[in-house]
DNA sequence: CGCCCATAGTTAACACGCTAACTGTTGCAG
DNA sequence: CTGCAACAGTTAGCGTGTTAACTATGGGCG
């Protein structure tokens, strides 16, 4: 009780968030899978060719993250990593079998997570969220590149 | 190249806060602390009164993260825990001299942080987004409770 | 050709998030 | 009064994010 408090707009964001990887749970864990692994398993899903680097771009993480995830990927056999022949430095990452079946419908479960989320606000609502968010990010992204 | 691949709302979100995070960043790495221990060293300010498991509910974190944040906290001096009398299961903490000089300015850095994330939009759009983003939050906090 | 810098990946160290398991205390029911 | 559930806090283990330092390869320039 008490504390009243408003909210800064970021603070509410980050809510959000947290409750969308909440109820994201539901679907991850019963893979015995984290966040972050359903990620990089959907993105390399959809995207055969990538070598580590461009796992860490998508990902907006760092080099290192993506080195000790796939490491925990390939040890369970769900990726592969093989050496370029034309240059040693990078490792072409591909998605296994096994870990293709696991991932499978990832993409819908997020969809519908997303969906449970936004309920609240009315489509329009919703294009107009998206469309702030939208303004707010281009301002965001392209400082990343010091 | 490629990759205009259309990005979710909730994808947005997690980026536009992850930047915030970056600007914050700068204020937070001077003083050698984290965002995790600024935003506990601000609350405790505010709540003298608090113990541990008040700050883990307010920050929406978990009670073993709360103790090895104070830990360390403690550790350099920047705040003091002590066991109440009546209820020796509970220790209340407080912000030292030390702790409230460092932190001080944290709230107003943080509104300046917030106001240049939010400054691509209009005094009305910042305002809706808000009441979207209220909306948004006001469906997932009741959750909390098993 | 050889030096130098950029790039790809790894390892290490620290902090944090979570769950599970544990200690210790409080308080209520039988 | 005894027993047991609820509660506060801690510890341990795993995975992730970050930075810094390191290896190794690739490509350009004197």
């Amino acid at each position: 009780m008490g504390g009243s408090k408003r909210e800064s707009t970021l603070e509410l964001m980050r809510w959000v968030v947290w409750g969308q990887r909440r109820i994201a749970d539901d679907w991850i864990r019963e893979r015995g899978l984290t966040h972050e692994q359903s990620a990089v398993l959907a993105y390399l899903s959809k995207s055969p060719d990538a070598i580590q680097r461009d796992v860490a771009r998508a990902m907006r993480t760092s080099a290192p993250s993506v080195s000790r995830l796939l490491a925990g990927l390939e040890r369970r056999g769900l990726v592969e990593r093989q050496t370029q022949e034309d240059d040693t430095r990078s490792r072409r990452v591909h998605v296994t079998p096994a870990g293709s079946e696991l991932i499978q419908g990832f993409e819908e479960a997020m969809d519908r997570v997303e969906e449970s989320i936004l309920a609240p606000l009315g489509a329009a609502e919703q294009a107009q969220l998206y469309e702030f968010l939208e303004q707010l990010a281009s301002r965001i992204e392209p400082t990343s590149s010091p």
